[in-house]
RNA sequence: GCCCCCAUCGUCUAGCGGCCUAGGACAUCGCCCUCUCACGGCGAAGGCAGGGGUUCAAAUCCCCUUGGGGGUACCA
């Protein structure tokens, strides 16, 4: 029998969960629930300057929305904890003396200031910008010279400069490393914190992690962990190198290609189940006719056999598509509950009007549901049921408003509207079929002046339903106002 | 500069030597439905980066070129 399966996820807190993140954390929970095994949420952020609280809670609130439950992790702890890498400084300091005591590390005085220029130089001479070893082999003088010059050290790494390092990588097969391109890399800063390829070695091994499953950018960053892992004698664990997630354009997805953020996309009205449906498509795929799966069969299916090579390219049209389809699977209950909130936001009506808009509100779910890809653009596109303005669209009241038969269409339909008993959909249509009959005008004649003089666009849901929903005193009165409108000639 | 990874329609991908005159999905276009738009249905267009090999046979294997991405930090 094998050992269970451990993976994790470790961002660092330095804001958002991009969903590059997102989908590499969703690839490491679908593994670690297929195979019954460990999630574990792992927080890095020996980064001083940039880690902040406040990106930890987003970042596990991002998770939270995403249905990504950890195993341990922070807010849960677990038997391998601190989750924290800040707080497992003691760990790497003592882990760090070892690899001292068996002159596999070393102190190196050299200032960051040093070691650019001499970077610098060695670009200049067209070598490879390695550290030069000048401390490697120090004598005792030369420390205490050094340490009176107040200066402090790091520790670096003896790398072995002979021979090879292979990765071999679940998804790309063996990738091999040449020991002499690799330099003697810094363990522990100058500040007394670890260094991002050292603490995950320590802590990955610590925390038992079977399986790292992590992006791509970390590939040419594996050799130098394998070495520490052979310095220590840890057992490596199986490495899968995920894909990048890249913009349009090709490079690295960034906030210049729009929405990046999790909580960013959970504002615009993005569903969970297909945000989650989506990123598990970038870069995996079961078949060549499903994509569309819920959170159970994504565990039941997710391998990572079929992980994909190749980088991946996020398109949100594709979003879009998969957000209109799960948008329609909803309830007209379960919208409502989803858009109630941010109509009151949106400042539509307010917390106490809530019962008492609810019936118009799921009329309007109803209506809208096939005909928006997110729930702001439901919220965005129903103004006009709520607010007294509307904004005309110049060209739709040119194109269809400003016609002969228009204000007198629109007066006789006022007058007739005012007459109904009922202002329902039957009563309305009731209205428009007799006047189709007493005209002879196309259907299409009547309606679409009406739809610009009460929606302000020539596009809106059925007509009978929208008048209905937005109600006859306003709908009479954006009339007659339309009707004014018509008369008067195009203007500036 | 050096090292590593990758390469099928615009995009995500199926394909793991013959089943491929390359399949699906999004996007695009057309038609149907129809009060507009959407939804839904039907259809079209669109791809194996290029060049060498290997093989009876290559999108599938190898090499080169090109292109893209990543790494090369006292960031992670």
């Amino acid at each position: 029998m094998t050992a269970k399966v451990r993976v994790r996820f470790a961002p660092s807190p330095t804001g958002f969960l991009h969903v590059g993140g997102a989908r590499t954390a969703l690839f490491n929970w679908l593994f670690a629930r297929h195979h019954q095994g460990v999630f574990v949420l792992r927080i890095e952020d020996t980064d001083q300057v940039r880690s902040t609280q406040a990106s930890v809670d987003v970042i596990l609130e991002a998770l939270r929305w995403l249905g990504m439950d950890w195993d341990e992790g922070p807010e849960k702890g677990g038997p391998y904890g601190p989750y924290f890498q800040t707080e497992r400084l003691d760990i790497y300091r003592e882990y760090a003396q070892r690899l001292l005591d068996e002159d596999k590390a070393y102190l190196c005085y050299c200032t960051p200031e040093e070691l650019e220029m001499r970077r610098q130089e060695a670009l200049a001479r067209g070598e490879a910008p390695k550290y030069d070893r000048r401390c490697a082999h120090l004598t005792e003088a030369e420390r205490r010279q050094f340490e009176e010059e107040g200066r402090t050290p790091v520790i670096r790494f003896r790398s072995g400069d002979k021979g090879q390092t292979a990765v071999n990588d679940l998804i790309r097969g063996e990738v091999v490393f040449e020991n002499a391109l690799l330099d003697d890399f810094v363990l522990i800063k100058s500040d007394g914190l670890p260094t991002y390829n050292y603490a995950v070695v320590v802590d990955d091994h610590l925390m038992g992690i079977t399986h790292v499953i992590r992006g791509e950018d970390h590939l040419s960053n594996t050799p130098r962990q394998i070495q520490v892992y052979e310095a220590f004698g840890f057992p490596l664990p199986q490495f899968a190198h995920i894909p990048m997630i890249l913009g349009p354009d090709r490079t690295r997805l960034s906030k210049r290609h729009g929405a990046t953020s999790v909580t960013q996309f959970r504002d615009e009205g993005y569903l969970s189940e297909a945000m989650v449906n989506y990123l598990a498509l970038l870069g995996w795929g079961y078949d060549d006719k499903r994509e569309l799966f819920t959170k159970e069969e994504l565990i039941k299916y997710f391998a990572l056999e079929k992980v994909s090579k190749n980088p991946a390219i996020f398109d949100q049209k594709k979003l879009d598509w998969m957000n209109g389809v799960y948008l329609r699977e909803l309830s007209v209950e379960q919208l409502v509950e989803a858009v109630l909130p941010m109509m009151i936001g949106a400042g539509y009506f307010t917390a106490d009007e809530l019962e008492a808009q609810r019936p118009r509100v799921e009329g309007i779910c109803e209506v809208l549901q096939t005909r928006v890809k997110t729930l702001k653009e439901l919220v965005d596109t129903s103004y006009y049921f709520f607010l007294d303005e509307v904004v005309y669209d110049p060209e739709a009241v040119d194109k269809i408003l400003r016609k002969d038969y228009v204000p007198d269409l629109l007066a006789t339909l006022v007058a007739e509207f005012l007459r109904l008993e009922k202002f329902d959909v039957p009563s309305i249509e009731g209205v428009f079929l007799r006047l189709q009959e007493e005209t002879g005008r196309k259907l299409g004649d009547l309606i679409q002046p009406v739809r610009v003089a009460v929606t302000g666009r020539r596009v809106s849901p059925g007509m009978y339903e929208t008048l209905a929903l937005v109600g006859r005193p306003k709908a009479c009165q954006r009339m007659k106002q339309a009707a004014e409108m018509a008369k008067k000639p195009a203007s500036e």
